[in-house]
DNA sequence: GAGTGGTCTAGACCACTGT
DNA sequence: CAGTGGTCTAGACCACTCC
């Protein structure tokens, strides 16, 4: 703490937990702040940097540096897995309007702009190894973005599925098709695939300039990254999707739910609360 | 990109890619940077600073700048909760090494040194809406980091207890007994307490200063943090850990089994794979 | 046009690492 | 000691926003 910025850092820090400073406020110029702090611009520029990227602050482009209001999170659930698989072989009628967006952010299709694209690319070595297949391998590419109108994306989605695989039904092949009623598991029954197990590999780092662009945060604003690994009632990985989220607005929630004791045996005489061994 | 430093960011990227720079080697100094690339240094330096962000880069002090090992990743599931709880009410003997560490690391007690430190504290409005108490009540707050020898910590944990809860056994109340054997589920047994449910609740961002000096990353590279709430039989909320993961060492994995599906009724005549709704 | 943040420069001094 | 990265300064110019 004996450097300049991050004690300017600190004590802005403090003035956001005390109320000095509360939501949506814009602070002072930064000039003015480094005269004030008695310290050269880009020395306070180093403070407000790392407060951006703990996303505390916002600064837009000649209007000012402001304080962030605390973004709304939206809670992704592992539920709509389950419920996106009791609806993937139901009539088109009751599929309606869910869309693959769904099944990765939470939201229905009503809130949602959508956008996909799709792409063959060949299966990288990280890729390969996932699919247990030669690495060139062609993959079916698909890319989603969802915007709750007119904002930014609450995600970016990179999903890979074996392109052989799914050309058993060329409706899955274009773009055209999206949003598919009933979503990716709805795609998958109709080329005969049911998925036994669903797992996310959560990650976070840093975003990358174009995910930063994308999610219009800043630069520093760390991001969520799920990869998400669907497994079928064979145990073949079937898809893979990568989504980024961003980290200040995004929680991602698992539970677990645990089997109950049952009663312990009368005869059982060891030592079962305290902390000592008996000798 | 147009800016210098992402040009120059992304040039250091590609060569990272392709193998030209491969871990563990020094790259050149940045004066000599600097000069090959026709930039100021603060320039270059804001070029290396993004790349350090994202993990790909570590600077030594007075020794050079370095490309990154991909950090081995910790693997984190949650298979480990319902393991603890199965032994939770084992004897001393079966519970042996294995404490609270485990829980929230993954790793067994013999790889770990370990810290504890408990101390009271009140209530800040987001715990006690947590616990469902009022602002205030005195919490038992219990701090752990877990290094594997010698090493940064994997995992800075905050763990709060509501205090006269867990009063109800004195043992409870002092890091001396650390590393409990059995763990938190072992030493809530202790008290009538049996858990139903844990939910983590996983968020990233990036790491405040005191958190990337303990871990050891950069100011820069994101953290995973894991807000793990533990629900007893009742339904009430015994225990809430936060959990401060480095975001470049760690991948949380959390896995949804789904149900097989039922038969579908031969009598039901609706469009179940097709894309159009009948007239 | 005035004020703002974004980018960039050309230095300076210090702290740390090796020999 | 020389070489490295860490910090800091005092400017400059540009792009954006609002009046």
């Amino acid at each position: 703490m004996t450097n300049k910025y991050e004690r300017i850092a600190d004590d802005l820090r403090n003035k956001l937990h005390n109320g000095e400073l509360s939501a949506g406020d814009r602070l002072d110029s930064e000039t003015t702040m480094a005269d004030r702090y008695r310290v050269s611009l880009p020395t306070l520029r180093a403070a407000l940097s790392t407060l951006k990227a703990e996303g505390l602050l916002e600064s837009r482009h000649g209007k000012g540096t402001f304080v962030r209001a605390p973004r709304q999170r939206i809670r992704r659930t592992t539920e709509r897995y389950q419920w996106e698989k009791d609806r993937a072989r139901a009539t088109i009628e009751v599929r309606g309007g869910t869309g693959a967006s769904e099944q990765d952010t939470g939201l229905t299709m009503g809130d949602l702009e959508f956008f996909a694209q799709y792409d063959k690319i060949p299966a990288s070595q990280d890729l390969a190894s996932e699919f247990a297949v030669p690495v060139g391998t062609t993959l079916l590419h698909r890319v989603y973005r969802t915007n709750p109108h007119g904002q930014p994306p609450l995600s970016l989605i990179d999903s890979y599925l074996v392109y052989d695989v799914v050309a058993a039904n060329p409706e899955l092949l274009s773009a055209d098709n999206e949003p598919w009623p009933g979503g990716t598991q709805s795609q998958l029954f109709t080329i005969g695939i049911e998925l036994d197990c669903i797992t996310d590999e959560v990650t976070a780092r840093a975003p990358l300039a174009h995910e930063s662009e994308l999610l219009n945060i800043g630069p520093g604003v760390a991001v969520l990254v799920i990869r998400k690994k669907s497994v079928d009632i064979n145990g073949r990985l079937v898809e893979l999707s990568d989504v980024v989220l961003p980290g200040d607005a995004t929680v991602a929630s698992y539970s677990t739910n645990l089997k109950r004791w049952e009663p312990l045996h009368g005869d059982d005489l060891g030592n079962h609360t305290g902390l000592q061994a008996r000798a």
